[in-house]
Order: C-alpha cells, then structure tokens, then sequence
RNA sequence: GCUCGAGUGGCGGAAUUGGUAUACGCGCCAGACUUAAAAUCUGUUGACCGCAAGGUCGUGUGGGUUCGAUUCCCACCUCGAGCACCA
C-alpha cells in the first residue's frame, strides 16, 4: 500500500473543530449530519482520494483501475434521487477497488455545451456562461454530500477554453484528414431550436429537445464522416464487455447491409433509350421476380424526366410533377410512417427491362421508396417483399413467386394446407369455377381421407404421359395405380398447381409445392401466368381444357379475396424456382451468381448517416476555421477554407449579450463582425471566422482522456499517462447515449487511435447501465407528475449512508425500480442497529451478548459474507451484497464478537456506508481510514458447516430433513434418511425402487 | 411488424452446471416495554382444507423431458425497452 502514504490520517488535524481520536472513543446517538460532514471534509484535507500516476514508467499496468460515470449535463433542476444512482454504484466498486489495492481513477466532471444549456438561459434570461456556472456550482454541491469519491483536481468542463481548446484540436486533425467537409445538402432542421440537426439528435422524426417536427432544409453545414468508420465501429462491437441491448443497438444503428447493386435500362415507348437506373437490393436472388421498378420522388432521373426541357417524355408528366411536389411538402414522420397506405403514380410512355428476364416491367415513383438510402431506386419483387406486395396490389402489378420456402413443411403446416386447400375448393365451388389439380394425387389422397378433397377436384393431371382424369374417376378415389404410374423414381413433383382460368389467357394462379413431407401453397395471385420453363406443366397447356369461364369482375373479386385473406408474401430465403438456369440454387448462392449474371456488383450500404456537425447557434465549440477569397481563388479545390493554426487555438467563444438563434441559417455569431473578420492564417489577407458551432456531443466524445491528464497544456493527453490509464475499465450511465455519446465517442476514440493520440482502439472495454429510479407512484419521475425526490432532503432526513444503502439495495442495479420512502427506512434500521452494535467496542471492553449461536458456526457466516460481499460488488449485485451483510449482522447480534470480528463488518460495509464505518473504525481506535485499509481474506476452509442438513425426498416431494457430518458417506445417508418417522410411515406401504443422493443436498427414495 | 429483456408472496426482490422455492428488506398480524402513542425488541406471515396430526396446490398459461423443473425443450399469453417503408 505504499502508494497511499501521503494520506495516512495524521494524529493531530490543523482544525480544532475536528480532532482525531486517540484511542477508543465513547460515541453519542448515530447522528449522521455531524458524522458525514466532519469526515467528508477530513477526507478533502487528506486528499484521500486523489490517484497518482505511479513514477517509474514500468509500473505495471494490471494494478490500475480506471472507473467511470456518463458526465452530467448540469440542468436548472439539480439532481433528482434517480441520478446519484449510477455513481453511487461506482464509488462502491471505486471503494471496494481501491481496498484491494487497486490504483483507481475515478473522476468526475461537467457536460455544458450545446441546446438544453443554451434554451434554459434564453427562457430565464441570463447568459449561458452564468446559468452553467450557477448550475454546475449546485451539481458539485449535490454529489459532494452523498460522500463520493472523486478525484475532484481532475475536474473537466466542457465549456472551459482550456478544456474545448483540445475539442477544436481534435476537429482540426479530422479536418486535415480529409474527415470533416462542407456541405449544403438538405438535412434535418428543428424551426424551433433553429438549428440543423444530425440523424441521431432525432426522436420520432422529432427533435430530441423540443419534440418539434424537424423539416429538410438545405444549409451550409459541416459535416463528419463517421461512415468511414462504420465498417469497424460495427465490426469491434462484438469485442466489447457491454449490454447485449446496447450493442445490439448500435449495430442496428449503423444498420450495414451486403447486397447487390444492379441496374435497369429504361426505354421509352417511342423508342429512345435514356439510359441505365441501378438499384440496390440484398435480395438479389428474387430477381426473376422483379415486376416493377419505382423510384423514389427525389430521384434525379425523375427530376430531369418532368423538367421543361424534357416535356413529352412522359405522357403523364404533369400527374407525376404534382405528386414530386406533393411527396415535398410531406414532413419526415407523414412519408416515413410504416403503417400508411402506399401510394404511387406510374410512369406513362416508359419502362424498364429487368436485366434477367428481359421483361419490360412498368416504372413508378412511389415515397415509399427513400431518397437518401441505396441509390434510391428498388426493384419491386412483390412476391417477396411485404411493402412490394403492398404496392403492387394497389397497382395491380404482377406478383410472381420464385422463391420456394423450404422451412413450411411441417406436419401442422400440412394439415393448415389442406384446410386452406379446402377453402379454396369450396370458393370454387360457390362461383362456378372449375378446379384443375396437377400433380401429386398420391400425397393429396392421403390428406384427402381426412378432408374428402378429391370430390371437389374437376379435372386431373397426372404425369403418367399428362393424361386428364375425369371427375367421375376422381370421384371414385385414388390409388396408387393411378397417381403412380412407376414407384422407384421420384413421383413427388417439383411443382404442383392448380389454378382456374379464362380462354383470354387470363389466369388466377395457385402453385401447390410438395415436398417430402407435405403439400402447402406457396402463392397465389397474378394476372398472367408465366409457365416455368423446367416444369412438367409445360405441356399442360389452356387448350386441353374446356373451361366454363366466369365473367371477369367476378374473377377480380375472388383475386381480391384471395390476396386479402390467407395469401401471404413470403419473404424468407429458400431455393429459386422459376429463375431459368437458377431453378434450385439456394438464395445465398443465387445473389452472388443473378448479380454476376446481370453485371451487377456486390456492394455494402450503412444506414448509418455522416454527422451533422454544426449548429448554427451560439452557445458551443466555434469551428475552428476561416474562410479567405484570396485562397479560394490561388487554390479552388480548398474552396478558401483555411484551418486555424494549432498554437492559436483556442478559438474563444465571444463573449456577447444577445445569442438568440436567428433562424436564417446563419449562426448569432456571424452578425458579430468584430470577431467574424479576421486575419487568413495563410495569406494573411482580410478573412471571416467560420460561424457555426460544434453540437454537444463534441465535448463528450472524448473528455475521458482528458481526466487522465486534465491539466495538460501542451498536449490533449500526455501518451505516457494514457497508456498508463486506458482504457476505461468500467462506464456506467444510462441506456439513452446508446446510439448517440456512445457512437460518437467510439468514432473520434479510433480515429485518435488512428492518428496515434491513444493507444487503444476502444475507449470503454465494460460497459453498465443504470437501472431508473421511478416516482413512488411508479411513474417516472418528472416534474410534470409531482413525484419528484430530493436527494437534499432525503440525505439531510436520514442521511447520505442510508440513502446510498438504501439506493443500492433496492434491487438489481440494472433493473427500473420506484422509489420507496418507507423501504428506504428499513436501510436507516440496518445502519442503526450496525451503529448499536460498533457502539460497543468503542468506549470500554466490549460485550456483544452471547445468544446462543455458536461461535463455529458464526466464524463460516463471516467468512461466506466476506467471499459473497466480495464476488456480488465485483459482479455489480449490489442488492445481495447487503443483503449478506445484514444476515452477518443478525448473526452477529446472537454471539460473542471479536473486535477484529466487528473490524470486519466495518470494511464491508465501508463502500455502501463510507461515514459511518469511518466514524465506527476510527473510534475503535484505528489510526488510518478505513477506505484505505485492505479488503478482507476468507478463509476457504471455514466455508462449510461440519453439519450439514438433508432433505429427505419421496417421489420428488420434502417429507422430512436429516442432519448429518459433511464428510458421511453415501451409504450412511441414504439409510439414515430411510429411518426417519416421515419416511417410514411411506415406505411401510409401498416398495422402493430406487435411492438417490445428491451430495450434501437431497435424498429423494422412488417408490 | 422485427429484435432484445422480463413474468416468483400483499410489495421490492433472492435462489438456475436441474436438487429443501419465497433468502434479505418492506408491510401486515400478535406479544413485550409505555398511562398512551411513536420508536425499539421478540415472534408469526405463499394459498387452500383440517380441531389437530397432516394433506393438496403453488415461480405467466398449456404441453414435454427427468427420480426431481423457477431452472432444460416446444407452443402460447402478458408487460417493458429499442428499432421501424433501410429494399
């Protein structure tokens, strides 16, 4: 331990308002206000808690443990009980880290820049810089009575020159390695905050701090490019010790998808070929199936083909202008809601010709179909895609099926198949179709004993030669003479079918697929049907039936009915059928071989979005640039962008009196000519700052290097120290940064990696999330409910230790749990009854009362809550961890305890009740804090009992308990438990067939 | 709709390489102390039947595997969280 000299307790304290003890003291009433204060500001003196970095460089580095808590943003409100949650967990594992003999570094600081700050000083009318200081000021008070231990000379604040200087610095570095760019692309933009927005900083298509409708709005922006690393930011995931919810998140953030990029030719109708569309698909394999193509509103080809200049092109020119303009006024959540109809407007005089069937298929616009993902252009394969399906049934485009399923042949599937298959008899039947059944008789007529499907059935086809049975032969039933006509080869046909149709060649298609194990439909549904070219059906054709044909409405409306009801789109993979030369390929194989087929490529697209990076509002980071005409004009591909040099930074927020947003698109900061105009570092001509600021998650992606070396003015981080520190071993905060603070600090961590700034390529190795703290009425805790908690109060009620047990024996830390005063009073009895019991040893010789239990005994409680206690900090199970030491302390109170004894329960208990243990160790005479002292040994061999008790089981019921020496042999038990009256009066009646024994657990006897 | 997580007394929760379900705490009830109350201490407390001995049921529901299931398997229901027209 010989890093914390410097703190050891000196005998004699400089203020005479606090004195240490010598010896034993006799201590008053637990009375925590005088305790917590008094020892709070000994361990401020004695900076107990203040981490050094060892001064030999080859220290080693296993020894070290830096914990860390999600910074607050310090709001006007304070703290409600909810907040301390997650640090008060941190500084149990800090304290608990630390006794171990751990060199920890847990630090703490503010997150001050950007919206809420900014918003909160307009409305109470005082400055940003004032509020956030009067904020902060209340925050540090608020965490200091809760007794925490944080190294508080490490304090970082994001809104501090000193500390932003190294904010810009990382942007410079981005911006010369080509990482940040402008841009004046539409992006989100919140009319009440006034200010663009990046993807993340939406909720609902919703701004994240208003909750106002954002719109798209084109705007200078800059721009970070994150997509860089969006490949790694997903792949490293699957390293890290987090959250299964949070990593999961992120990967759905940044939402990679592997697929194809293929392109249409399109053609007009007069005979012009304007030229290719590609599109992107992940389902490259249903290509055959593509009956459609449709672009999205915004799509330039789209753009150009209704532009005056192109006028005629499209017969319908004007119907698809207006539906552009319509899909234009939409806001994001009325063109992005799943749950709308689709709509649509077909391109008239043009279409398009699927690259693998050659087929002309009809072009769309439809907003379904998004802009800014892809290439904004999808093949619509409404077979195989649910919104597809949806659109093509409005627009009546044909749905082709190429995709068998091949999971959707159980037996339950089977017997829905034939009820489905029933159903659709019996539909024929009701309008006077006639039902054609191809194929598969002999599987059919098993099903059949049980639905009597055959009577229904008009007309067969077999493959024996393709004869037509008659109805009269059906109705007799089948045999297998008749539905196979040789049994060694395969008699089950690839594809069965049954379908009805019109002379006109229009046709209501049903595809019966058979497979070993039963027959089921796959799909139904199109206007023309297309014969597969390897089917036996081929030579089936219309002719060879003579069909009494329904009018067409009638038709339609079955077709209505039949999409409507059991029909479903399947959009799994599966083998490919009706695909030409692809027929049987699996999907996997086929999305390779279509794409090579079609001279396509395999491409990867991320849903994940560059970041947004300026604000064009006053209260944050300034851009560390300057825009000079003379340099755009010697250089243009710079476009006069010149980079504020490094030894200039920082780039001082001006101090100014009126911030309000302007709304223009311009930040406040543009209409302060006095530090707009400047001096180009380059050509030292007359130039104008950039004006917009950085948003507020520049200061947080990387204020945990900083609390390393917080006070670094030379470097961001000194590497020795961060090679030394990092990474972080612990992050503990809420669910909500999961895919904001949490991406962004990932980028910027492996982009300094990248430049060599930190040594490790993730910042965070563990991650845990606090569970919410709800009102007591179970809702959560808001001002707006009335069910807000005061942690001042509460702390000055029944002070910080009771409130930190308190908080942290609730239940599972993760877990959301409501607040609970009275349950919170059951913490404050434990840490009473703790102080009765410390009481004792303080003043004379101690006598705890001997109540009957054994001091053997007493000795494995101890030595099992020392391994427990132990084993559930490190494991983050706070809830049981105090659990245990109150199950100590009941035993405790029936026996004879040693001073070492009590000593014991003390240093356990110090990291959830640091105060009080202090108060209790000091008084018993111990010269250095507790905090400092070493963590509890058990002692493995007085972990079990000599006596252990056994259940005695009959059929895997409890009759009774035996007691017997741990190391009894499992012959002894068993007949011991056979002795017992409980057991006796059972076997009496019926014979044992077997005895088992679990070792020192159960016997349980079958009769 | 998709993904993830969770369903245990009156309440917060404990226990899962399958082995005495309800630890610990809160509340409730009874007793001690008190003129009384509060506080404190002691004891009881899953449900049902029974005077009792004792028995039956019981970890969201229904099945299954097993000598034995809160724990494993299948199906379903409910709640919570996240994502959501991403082709």
């Amino acid at each position: 331990m010989k890093q914390y000299d410097h703190i050891k307790i000196e005998k004699k304290c400089p203020s005479s308002a606090i004195t240490l003890r010598h010896g034993k003291q006799k201590l008053a009433e637990y009375n925590h206000k005088r305790i917590e204060i008094k020892w709070q500001r000994i361990w401020e003196r004695k900076k107990l808690y203040k981490t050094v970095e060892p001064k030999s460089a080859d220290t080693a580095k296993n020894n070290k443990c830096y914990i860390l808590d999600m910074f607050p943003y310090p709001s006007g409100e304070g703290l409600h009980v909810g907040h301390p949650k997650g640090y008060i967990a941190t500084d149990v594992y800090s304290r608990f880290k630390r006794m171990q003999g751990f060199n920890v570094l847990h630090p703490m600081g503010f997150d001050a820049f950007g919206l809420p700050a900014e918003n909160y000083a307009i409305k109470n009318k005082i400055h940003p810089s004032v509020a956030v200081k009067k904020n902060i000021k209340r925050y540090k008070e608020q965490l200091e009575i809760i007794g925490l231990d944080y190294d508080w000379s490490r304090e970082v604040d994001t809104t501090d020159p000193e500390y932003y200087r190294w904010t810009q610095w990382i942007f410079l570095q981005l911006f010369k390695k080509g990482l940040a760019y402008e841009s004046n692309e539409p992006i989100n933009w919140c009319p009440s905050c006034k200010t663009g927005l990046a993807n993340e900083d939406l909720e609902d298509g919703k701004c994240e701090r208003c909750s106002s409708v954002v719109e798209k709005k084109p705007i200078r922006q800059w721009v970070l490019r994150i997509t860089d690393y969006a490949d790694r930011l997903l792949k490293d995931i699957d390293s890290l010790n987090w959250p299964e919810s949070i990593k999961e998140s992120q990967r759905n953030w940044i939402g990679r998808s592997e697929g194809s990029e293929i392109s249409f030719a399109v053609e007009f109708e007069n005979g012009g070929k304007p030229g290719l569309v590609p599109v992107f698909t992940t389902r490259a394999d249903t290509l055959f199936g593509a009956t459609a193509l449709v672009l999205s509103p915004e799509h330039p080809w789209v753009t150009l083909a209704i532009d005056e200049n192109h006028k005629g092109v499209l017969k319908n020119a004007e119907s698809v202008g207006q539906y552009v303009a319509l899909s234009k006024k939409k806001t994001e959540i009325e063109r992005t809601d799943a749950g709308k109809e689709k709509t649509g407007v077909k391109l008239d005089g043009v279409w398009a010709i699927n690259p693998a069937t050659k087929e002309k298929i009809p072009m769309f616009i439809a907003d379904y179909v998004l802009a800014d993902y892809g290439t904004g252009a999808v093949m619509a394969v409404p077979a195989h895609d649910e919104r597809d399906w949806e659109f093509a049934k409005k627009y009546n485009i044909p749905i082709r099926c190429v995709i068998k399923d091949e999971k959707n042949y159980s037996d339950t599937n089977k017997e829905n198949n034939c009820k489905l298959l029933k159903e659709v008899f019996d539909l024929s039947r009701k309008h006077d179709f006639i039902m054609v059944l191809v194929g598969g008789m002999a599987r059919l007529a098993q099903s059949d004993k049980k639905f009597g499907l055959h009577s229904d059935v008009d007309v067969f086809v077999t493959q024996n030669g393709w004869k037509i049975i008659e109805k009269q032969l059906a109705d007799r039933g089948f045999n297998s003479k008749l539905s196979t006509g040789e049994k060694t080869g395969s008699h089950f046909w690839k594809n069965h079918k049954a379908f009805w149709s019109d002379k006109d060649g229009v046709w209501l298609d049903l595809f019966l697929l058979e497979e070993e194990n039963g027959i089921y439909f796959d799909t139904i549904i199109g206007k023309k049907f297309v014969w597969g070219n390897n089917s036996v059906l081929e030579d089936v054709r219309v002719d060879n039936f003579d069909f009494t044909v329904p009018n067409k409405d009638l038709l339609n409306s079955i077709y209505q009915n039949l999409s409507s009801g059991w029909i479903e789109c399947f959009t799994g993979e599966g083998l490919l059928t009706y695909s030409d030369k692809f027929d049987g390929l699996n999907s996997k194989e086929a999305k390779k071989k279509i794409t090579e087929f079609v001279g396509g490529k395999m491409v990867t697209k991320y849903k994940l979005r560059d970041w947004v990076f300026s604000r064009q509002r006053y209260w944050g980071e300034p851009i560390p640039l300057v825009h000079c005409e003379k340099c755009a004009l010697s250089n243009p591909a710079g476009q006069g962008v010149v980079a504020v040099p490094e030894k200039d930074l920082p780039v001082k927020l001006p101090n100014v009196k009126s911030y309000e947003p302007t709304g223009t698109g311009e930040s406040p900061l543009a209409t302060i000519s006095k530090w707009v105009n400047t001096k180009c570092p380059q050509c030292k001509g007359p130039a104008k700052r950039e004006t917009n600021t950085m948003p507020q998650w520049a200061g947080s992606s990387w204020y945990y290097l900083r609390y390393m070396d917080s006070k670094n003015k030379k470097a961001l981080v000194d590497p020795k120290k961060e090679k030394y520190w990092a990474p972080v071993d612990l992050y503990v905060g809420g669910t909500e940064h999961a895919t904001r603070h949490l991406i962004y600090a990932r980028f910027w961590h492996k982009f300094l990696y990248d430049i060599g700034v930190v040594s490790t390529s993730e910042p965070f190795t563990e991650l845990k999330n606090q569970g919410l703290i709800m009102g007591e009425d179970g809702r959560k805790m808001s001002k707006r409910f009335g069910n807000v908690v005061n942690p001042d109060d509460v702390m000055a009620t029944y002070g910080a230790d009771t409130f930190r047990v308190y908080e942290m024996f609730m239940g599972p830390f993760e877990q959301s749990i409501a607040w609970s005063t009275q349950n919170m009073i059951g913490s404050r009895r434990f840490l009473e009854r703790v102080w009765k019991l410390g009481c004792r040893f303080t003043d004379t010789k101690h006598e705890t009362v001997d109540r009957g239990l054994e001091a053997g005994t007493f000795e494995i409680v101890l030595n099992k809550t020392i391994k427990k206690v132990g084993e559930d900090i490190q494991g983050f199970s706070f809830n049981t961890a105090i659990s245990s030491l109150m199950i100590l302390l009941n035993a405790m109170e029936k026996t004879v305890v040693t001073e070492e004894q009590m000593g014991v329960l003390l240093q356990l208990l110090a990291p959830f009740a640091p105060h009080m243990a202090e108060e209790l160790w000091s008084a018993m005479g111990n010269k250095n804090s507790i905090h400092i002292a070493t963590w509890p040994v058990f002692d493995p061999e007085k972990l079990v009992e000599e006596m252990v008790t056994i259940a005695v089981q009959i059929n895997g019921k409890v009759r009774g308990q035996i007691i017997v020496s741990k190391d009894s042999t499992e012959e002894v038990v068993k007949n011991q438990a056979q002795g017992i009256p409980e057991v006796k009066k059972w076997i009496d009646r019926q014979q044992i067939k077997k005895v088992i024994y679990v070792q020192g657990r159960v016997v349980n006897i079958v009769m």
